[in-house]
DNA sequence: ATCCCAATTGGCGTAATTTTCCAATGCTTT
DNA sequence: AAAGCATTGGAAAATTACGCCAATTGGGAT
């Protein structure tokens, strides 16, 4: 799909706040408030917008324990890898899970309640996985930015 | 703010989609849409939830190139480093960007439009603040998971 | 067990918003 | 200039959010 200046200021402000109304946006991009309906609807359905969704604060719900986590996989088998990014993508604790060059092969975001818990998980999960040689936890000391509205 | 069973059923929900009406999630919570609608309330008010933001596909607004960046800080003056993290603050390829132990001192997570819009953003941006000591680059190869609603 | 109090709930009416429909406008191609 | 196509604005219809008030629930004191 094809985006013009229009759809960019309005996926800005939808990033920032979507539950801003229809006539608010539409005043905001200069336009009425059918037309700028219609072209919120076609960037959902062209999947530019995959979904909305509320930002919770982690450590409000009692998550105080963050770190960055960096696993480096065991070469060998396929089918490991396969099992392991499948355990990746049902695992809670795991809120985010990049594969990557560089030294590690995976980067992850891990959110758990407490220093307990991320052991726990390390034990009981991460450890347990055939496919994965090692890894090196980075404990997050303090948040700059968390996932910013994508611009352009 | 004391969250109980139902309100974590309500964040759960929340953020795999806040444009449900009230009266819809008031019938997956198994409550009326008024008490809902206060409980919901009461959570924004409490800073639990922090914003409702619309989540773009960065594939299809143009950014092809994602990284995860180890920043490596020289040790020695304060001020460098509170203008390191105001610079982070103010860039829009930054998306995440964490302070950790370990190796690097900061993690980052960049996105650009492609490799010479990342060769762009080391040179013109990372590598001229006197903060950093150096930054290791590790290509995103593929997103397993990202952003997973918070759980528990 | 009974009373009292506070907190939470459900139902309903009103105001606001979303969503659809239709005619009008502007841009391209012939 | 006319025809075809995409996009627009406005107004009506359907849905939803929001606030009020009475009813219910649960805990503590007597």
């Amino acid at each position: 799909m094809e985006l013009d200046d229009r759809d960019r200021r309005i996926l800005t402000l939808l990033q920032q706040d979507c539950r801003i109304s229809n006539a608010e946006l539409a005043d905001a991009v200069g336009m009425s408030a059918s037309a700028l309906w219609r072209r919120v609807r076609a960037l959902e359905e062209a999947g530019v917008i995959e979904r909305y969704g509320a930002v919770v604060n982690p450590a409000e719900m009692g998550l105080g324990f963050e770190a960055i986590v960096h696993v480096h996989l065991t070469r060998h088998d396929p089918d490991r890898i396969v099992e392991f990014i499948r355990a990746i993508d049902g695992c809670v604790e795991v809120q985010d899970c990049y594969a990557t060059t560089g030294q590690a092969d995976y980067h992850l975001r891990v959110l758990c309640k407490d220093l307990a818990a991320y052991n726990t998980f390390l034990e009981r999960f991460l450890f347990r996985m055939p496919a994965v040689a090692s890894a090196q936890t980075n404990v997050v000391l303090r948040t700059i930015k968390r996932n910013r509205p994508v611009s352009l």
